[in-house]
DNA sequence: AATCCGAATGTTATAATATCACGCCTCAAA
DNA sequence: TTTGAGGCGTGATATTATAACATTCGGATT
């Protein structure tokens, strides 16, 4: 992500937390920021490993926070099968398409895509209600070929 | 599960182990007993547990190995959205039929579903080669449902 | 201005999940 | 019988995450 995308969409991030009546203060700016930076998803401890430079703060406590907020505002996700979060790149200009995120994970570089409008459950067991979907793809992207 | 039903599944299970040259030592079918007894998805820890009625043995590293062998053996899977484990209801008579498994877990009574033949990735990126999925609904089952 | 309140954060500690590294044992193949 | 691989025991430690309580800060109320 280049410098100029990493502040636009900061500044998108800030206007979605106001528009739903949240802040998005700066330890929680700053958290989103590692994480979009970042080549792939991120653990949680090298997010607070990057937030001290400083001697003082910066404890788990902090970077969980902050992300758990990230994720219910919906600017975060977290990988569940590398407990690792990605940045949402999806704009939430007019939210509410429903379930979670469909994740492409390039195992090779790292990259994430991220798709939505789940076509999925063809196959739920009769009378069972989705509430939440983790749908995770590891695999190579298309520049992380072999052939 | 019945203990008639259990036993069946334990058999089966060596059968499938044997058939791959592969072992059902007593820890591995022991680990893989208490997991499909369980009413739900189970916690390493709580294996841990009921592996050492008497004090010495059963440190971690037993029930993660046998968890690995029976992951790879096909007979476990790994609820990678709550750290805990589920027993494989499908039977492996004629296996291969590619991708992992589609969970739909019931938040309510832990009743978990496995479905198989992936309808899934409408959606990839192009040029995306898919290696592994994870598959996890969580919901309310027909039984659970508040109507 | 003084006070209160609630949200966010700081801080300490600990819980929960998972792996590493090493050594021993057993069993079967050579 | 030697030997080698797989499985397991054991102690230590790494990694991921939360609990519990104190403090600060900014806005609303008086």
């Amino acid at each position: 992500m280049t410098t100029d995308s990493l502040t636009k969409a900061l500044d998108a991030a800030e206007a979605h937390c106001v528009e739903r009546g949240e802040k998005l203060t700066p330890v929680r700016k700053r958290v989103l920021e590692l994480v979009l930076e970042a080549d792939g998803p991120v653990k949680a401890y090298d997010l607070l490993e990057a937030l001290k430079p400083g001697p003082g703060s910066a404890k788990p406590p902090t970077v969980y926070r902050a992300l758990d907020f990230l994720m219910t505002a919906g600017l975060v996700h977290k990988v569940e099968a590398l407990n690792a979060f990605v940045g949402c790149s999806h704009t939430h200009d007019h939210d509410e398409h429903g379930g979670g995120a469909e994740l492409f994970i390039c195992s090779d570089c790292g990259a994430v895509e991220e798709r939505h409008g789940a076509p999925l459950p063809m196959n739920a067991p009769a009378g069972f209600t989705i509430q939440r979907s983790v749908v995770e793809h590891f695999g190579q992207c298309a520049n992380c070929h072999p052939g």
